[in-house]
DNA sequence: AAAGATAGCAACCGCCGACCT
DNA sequence: CAGGTCGGCGGTTGCTATCTT
């Protein structure tokens, strides 16, 4: 679980810290702060870089760090906000009373990141078939083909829609496994786990030309960028 | 029961931006 | 402006625990 201690050239100890550290640290912190935390080792008594010794601090004996199992609205949060900031973690742990970016960033790697690709897949699989190209018996064309993430549309990519459909329930743009699919009839729909499908309207779905379905978003929207075919304040 | 594989996580490393001199 | 210091961040490592064969 924990590094083998040892020491580096400078003599500073390195690897797990020991008990009487961890007591040598709150002790010294909680009376005087970290007011530098490159001096600090020194003061306190330790052998150990500043750094090692904010780090400890931060992620482990900060009184107000909150140990123990993430609950499922943490999971969620920190799935949503990995969609929209990427591997931003100390961001999304600020939005975690208790949590580091470390312990989310760890979290993230062991258990939320295979449950999202997880759930990628099984989503294509659910409309398309297993690993298949797009089904004409399906009811809906997926925004993807095969298992090639990156051109999945997911709904967070038209974060710069949020303003054209002010009116409709917050929790359908806010949830991250909306998509937008679309049917037989080449509707362009906004389908959301919670079945409030909604069918966009014409000028955004006639936009849509075929290139849209078979490239990544990115590219797509350079393409359209760089076309000039739609500025964003038209919309 | 033993060996190998995998999961979980604390800790380290290197880089970067802010700030100071 | 240049150089140095510091704190903070994200990526990665290395070790133990647990699971699987």
């Amino acid at each position: 679980m924990a590094r083998t201690p040892s020491c580096d050239k400078s003599g500073m100890r390195k690897g797990t810290w020991t008990a009487e550290e961890d007591r040598k640290l709150i002790a010294y912190v909680s009376r005087y702060g970290c007011w530098n935390w490159r001096q600090l080792p020194k003061f306190a008594g330790l052998s150990r870089c500043g750094k090692s010794c904010r780090l400890r601090w931060m992620n482990y004996l900060r009184p107000d760090i909150k140990r123990g199992n993430f609950t499922q609205q943490e999971e969620e949060l920190i799935i949503r906000m990995h969609k929209k900031l990427g591997n931003r973690w100390s961001t999304i742990a600020a939005e975690l009373p208790g949590r580091t970016d470390n312990e989310v960033k760890n979290h993230w790697h062991t258990s939320l990141k295979k449950r999202v690709q997880h759930n990628t897949i099984t989503n294509i699989e659910d409309t398309n078939g297993p690993l298949s190209p797009i089904s004409s018996s399906s009811e809906f064309s997926s925004t993807t083909t095969y298992s090639d993430q990156s051109s999945t549309h997911d709904f967070d990519d038209f974060g710069f829609l949020d303003g054209l459909m002010e009116s409709m329930d917050q929790s359908f743009w806010l949830d991250d496994l909306s998509e937008i699919v679309q049917d037989n009839t080449n509707d362009v729909l906004l389908v959301s786990p919670n079945e409030s499908n909604l069918v966009l309207d014409n000028d955004f779905a006639s936009f849509l030309d075929d290139s849209f379905w078979t490239q990544p978003y990115e590219a797509y929207m350079s393409q359209v960028l760089y076309n000039n075919h739609w500025g964003f304040s038209e919309f």
